[in-house]
DNA sequence: CTGTTAGCGCTTTCAC
DNA sequence: GTGAAAGCGCTAACAG
């Protein structure tokens, strides 16, 4: 058994009270004492058990982050950065992974409440709308990350990001520009297209239906789709794509039919994932605010845990990094 | 406050015990206040606390797992790989990261035994070889990934994993084979090296010193190691590294000499990370086994946890993924 | 400044 | 088959 503080207190002739108040660095203990335990502890090996603590204050500095499987690179990134804003503040993560599934999002978060973390986010939720009120009622703050709908969410200006992008194409003298979608976050991909559309149309440019097609947000939707467009009589000149895995798709696919990125076409990607910068050749792409995101979110759910009343639908504007897979349209 | 045994117990008309027992299936209760207490605590929304259970039981059912930030693809894919075996055992894994730091992963650790985790995973393990035997001192089984010199730890046959490697590429007929490092594990390095060193040997193909070039383990090392050896008077026709990250700084240094992969230079990675499949071209890659070793990780801690004795050095075997990023040499 | 006391929510003997 | 009681390790009033 490791030692505890009742250990400590009689080593150090003392109550467990005081020993508390003096790892606690209390100043309501007397100095010698308090550092005379202290280093009783050290010395001990003590190490406080956070279970204890837990159960007493009501309270874990733990937070629950679910996560779909199989992490992509955003995820990971958001996870990274959750957890070093939460590390900052104290908090612990819990990774609960589930699969592509609501209902087995739903059990994750359950089982995080069984652990009795403070707060939940959910970097990738993919909660039915309609279940959404459901997650206000369930005891702790649950943050949902790229969920307008609901009403502790932090998310991107997805309407903004797709102009950014198709504007910055049509900076380059682009006007055959695709649009690859991905199934796998409707909400999504529906302001992301409707911010492709507008960009166009606020420069004039028609829209070409065929130029619109959708894929699953996975790389291999991303290539099929890829290869769905080069097929065209008149293919495009630039891509706008869902997010970074599909634009890897359709790097692909675009290879594979023996033309260049980006003298032949340009790609653009969504998210600025670690995944971005190692592709061939590094990929032009939107950038989330990822940091930002994952500070913002923690602040929801301490304010709310506080007390504060912390309702907010946040929307955050990211920025266009540009790489090398796109430039000048060369006719 | 969320509902309790007690609330349910007050509910019920019976006593704690009773409910305790109920909720976990014991056949000492009569089948049909069991089933009536079952149903009272749905209805009342019970969510069992963990931590108190794990108070009482000192069991937490619960698996530390350190990373070291950042999530690069393979300690993502095998963070995945770990939690899906430590759900099958009903466990949940807390996440703890720490920076490329051998002193901020000892904290990792801490920040775990303190959350009183049943067992410690690293995947990514940076410790000193001198700091390696306190981990057995630490009160909770601690195990590491491809760290052969503790022992409790599983790993992957990089001698063995470089040969396969090479000799994929010997035996398309390159001869002119370079290998890139990482030095970001040492260990690890130094037994891939070896492994590419005695592929050649065996094959009667006396090694190259200017073909065996190391960097840091990253895309960046990987990217201008690439080009000091594209810059020599004979350059290789193949290149093997250390990993795909480092792969994917080749495959941009290649890409940006102008020349193709596989048609003028053969890649061969290690991992088998995500990012592999998603290259351009899909990288060849050699496959560490990771569900295996996630799953043999686990054993051998529930194993300790059981009081067995499952001291080992577990050494598995992986195999070659060919994809897209080699072909035979045309000289 | 320190001790006493009472839980936090659950499990687990030991009785009945 | 059920209850009573003790305890897991810690915190937090409340006294003194």
């Amino acid at each position: 058994m490791p030692t505890s503080m009742k250990d400590i207190a009689r080593v150090a002739g003392v109550t467990e009270s005081t020993v508390s108040r003096a790892l606690a660095n209390s100043p309501r203990v007397n100095a010698d004492t308090s550092m005379r335990i202290r280093r009783i502890a050290r010395e001990m090996g003590y190490v406080p058990s956070a279970i204890a603590r837990g159960l007493a204050t009501r309270r874990t500095s733990t937070l629950g982050v679910v996560v779909m499987e199989p992490f992509e690179a955003f995820t990971a990134d958001m996870v990274n950065a959750i957890n070093r804003t939460a590390s900052d503040h104290g908090y612990s993560v819990i990774l609960s992974v589930c699969g592509p599934d609501p209902e087995r999002e739903m059990n994750a978060i359950r089982l995080l409440l069984e652990q009795r973390v403070d707060a939940i986010v959910v970097p990738d939720p993919l909660v039915a709308d309609s279940s959404l009120p459901q997650l206000q009622q369930i005891g702790v703050p649950v943050i949902l990350l790229n969920r307008g709908a609901y009403t502790f969410s932090v998310g991107t200006d997805n309407l903004d990001g797709a102009r950014q992008a198709v504007e910055h194409l049509l900076e380059l003298a682009h006007r055959r520009i695709a649009y690859i979608g991905g199934t796998r976050s409707p909400d999504e991909n529906t302001q992301r297209q409707e911010g492709y559309l507008r960009a166009m149309s606020a420069w004039g440019v028609p829209a070409d239906p065929s130029l619109l097609v959708v894929g699953d947000g996975w790389p291999a939707g991303g290539k099929s789709c890829m290869e769905q467009l080069l097929a065209l009589d008149e293919r495009p000149t630039a891509v706008f794509c869902f997010n970074d895995l599909v634009a890897s798709g359709a790097l692909q696919a675009i290879h594979n039919a023996g033309l260049r990125v980006p003298q032949d076409i340009s790609v653009v990607g969504f998210d600025d994932s670690s995944l971005a910068p190692c592709l061939v050749p590094p990929l032009t792409t939107f950038a989330q605010p990822k940091e930002t995101m994952a500070r913002m979110a923690l602040r929801i759910a301490l304010d709310l845990l506080d007390g504060y009343d912390a309702s907010a639908r946040i929307i955050l504007s990211g920025k266009l990094i540009v790489r090398e897979s796109t430039t000048r349209c060369s006719p």
